[in-house]
DNA sequence: TTGAAAGCGCTAACAT
DNA sequence: ATGTTAGCGCTTTCAA
């Protein structure tokens, strides 16, 4: 804009964009070391038959690289290769502040083991489409996948035959040739209900997950009924509702609970603990007191969870072991390791805060070792 | 396991991964389809000089693709086509509420326009290792970036001159030739604390984002001191802490402006929404009562500020349109559009809910249009 | 100790 | 209306 010479304009942008095109290729370094693109690959990838390339040789090709600013394209290389060198994390719902600290350790444990992470965001029901083709289309080597694995076990089948392994988390596995990684759901919910019970609770309510609602594996809901049937507690239809996973799904499922049963329950089980925050609001809403009037558990144990008012007491794990031992379990699979532990289950653990007015020398209880 | 005949295993084994590892390649279906690898090419893809493909070898390419179960290779695509259709979204802390709203968003508008995107998350300092070399290979056809771009202020002027556009979100650009996508913060820091001025406020602290503590830009905490300077309170130092972006990070700096100051300020603005979940719990367990005893407004407006006791009130701004609007800059510079306008400022809203005490009549002040 | 050559799977000119 | 050909940038036998 500031320019007078409006003739020469052309001229110029054109060098300019020419010079910015040009990313250096493997035969540019080969060239200006003075070698052959065998030997560029060979020093820059540091191969172990790259031993005997000299060292004069060696340092005159990493100079032309680093001069060059020289970095191998990705498509080449996973085309030649045969391999991306990168795992995918499949998410259906990013705003859960649980699965972000999975993917924290998955990362982690990722890169330890020489893999980028990139994570696919998937938004509900459209799983076909987005993630899928982009597994299948060799996008990744493996994948790690969340959400219910139910309806797209046929696709996760194929791609595991097709050289794409894949590890589903937190679910049971939909295929004894897929592996998953889970926390044992069912104990959770039989050891938050038994806490429950052991304050003294008889009335206990459950918000279950709606999208589980009709699924044949409800793991926490059948630690609960578990629970109650052990304590000789008859199973109440009235007191089991379901609401959707996010942070307002814990209080609608509440104002159902208040509005069809008299008096409310004395203590709920909530699904996770973001539903539980929600949960917690609604009563306060509603004048009743938290633990006093009604008693709170949640379950995944997140960091927020100590952080409202009462501090939720929960069902805990550990977020990083599931992470991470999903990342090395697949890491595995793509290096050719046989599903050995197809179903790999981690314990659960009882941590007791305010929300349900129990003594914290109840926290030591822990399910499965 | 089940097997009797050990001396058969081998070979067995062999013809299963050999029939697995068979992925469909175009030349398989143009082989099925008795075409040549070209025809495929431009049926399966649609292309406009495809138009004069006969309806029945159009018909016989799809059924053989759909019968071999083909799916492009992704690599070798990108490879040949020099894009990857693929837009990348760095992300610094995943365990960021915020940041999923607004990545959500990106993402729905990125497949609007026909790509797909991947999340890159980065462990805070180690920028340059992960993220940035998968940008340089090529791995995606340009990328948003949240977090801080000073320190890498470098890289990405380099990237974007080879080619691979970015585009910062939330700060201002390193760079003239950079796009940015931002918020007004200066405004929503200004707004925030006249909020609390005119609620009668004069002690009013801030807490900041350590991690900008250094910076040349703290644009909330710049408006915050034009605030208080138009309403001719004098800037006091002591009243001004940082702590990290975290949900612990508001708490701690809350517990050290306790410490320093007594009596303690009538009002705080916190840096973001999270860490003033951490200041209200802080403030809570100090015995301290929220508005009554001391304000706090916070910055984002993440859905759990609705969720909190007393439900905070925050400078809100529309996370969907920063999403959309950084995706969409970025798409159309992938395409060559050219980097009209840099910088793009979208303006912040107060909301006025419980934890400063106002009346929800201010609640529609609005900061820039 | 290094180079030459082939080819991963795909697409886009250029023929026919 | 379809086929031929060349080549994207890289790695990896095999040969020298």
């Amino acid at each position: 804009m500031t320019r007078f010479d409006a003739s020469g304009d052309e001229g110029l942008d054109q060098n300019l964009s020419d010079d910015q095109g040009a990313r250096a290729t493997s035969a540019d370094v080969a060239e200006l070391a003075g070698v052959s693109r065998a030997t560029v690959s060979l020093v820059l990838n540091d191969r172990a038959d790259a031993i005997r390339i000299s060292t004069q040789t060696r340092l005159r090709v990493t100079q032309a690289a680093a001069q060059l600013g020289y970095t191998p394209n990705h498509a080449a290389r996973s085309l030649r290769r045969r391999r991306t060198n990168v795992l995918a994390f499949v998410l259906t719902s990013l705003d859960s502040i649980y699965n972000s600290e999975v993917v924290a350790a998955a990362h982690a444990a990722a890169q330890q083991r020489g893999y980028a992470l990139n994570i696919l965001p998937v938004r509900s029901q459209e799983w076909q489409a987005s993630a899928l083709t982009q597994l299948e289309s060799g996008m990744a080597d493996g994948a790690m996948i969340t959400g219910p694995p139910g309806p797209i076990a046929g696709e996760l089948k194929r791609l595991a035959a097709r050289g794409v392994p894949v590890v589903v988390l937190q679910h049971h596995s939909p295929d004894p040739a897929i592996a998953s990684v889970r926390v044992d759901l069912e104990a959770g919910g039989h050891l938050a209900t038994r806490h429950l019970i052991a304050l003294g609770h008889r009335r206990i309510a459950h918000i279950g997950n709606a999208q589980q609602h009709l699924q044949l594996r409800k793991d926490r809901t059948d630690g609960y009924r578990r629970a109650l049937e052990e304590a000789g507690i008859a199973f109440d239809e009235a007191l089991l509702v379901h609401g959707d996973t996010g942070l307002g799904g814990g209080g609608d499922a509440m104002q159902r609970l208040l509005a069809q049963t008299s008096p409310p329950p004395s203590a709920v089980f909530v699904y996770n603990d973001q539903m539980a925050v929600g949960t917690l609001h609604v009563l306060r809403e509603h004048g009743l007191r938290v633990p006093q009037d009604v008693a709170v558990i949640g379950f995944d144990g997140i960091a927020l969870g100590k952080f409202v008012s009462p501090q939720l007491s929960t069902i805990d794990h550990s977020h990083e072991e599931l992470g991470r031992v999903a990342a090395e379990t697949l890491a595995d699979l793509v290096s050719g390791a046989p599903a050995q532990p197809a179903e790999r289950v981690l314990p659960v653990r009882l941590v007791v805060r305010q929300s349900c007015g129990g003594s914290p020398a109840a926290a030591d209880v822990t399910a499965l070792g």
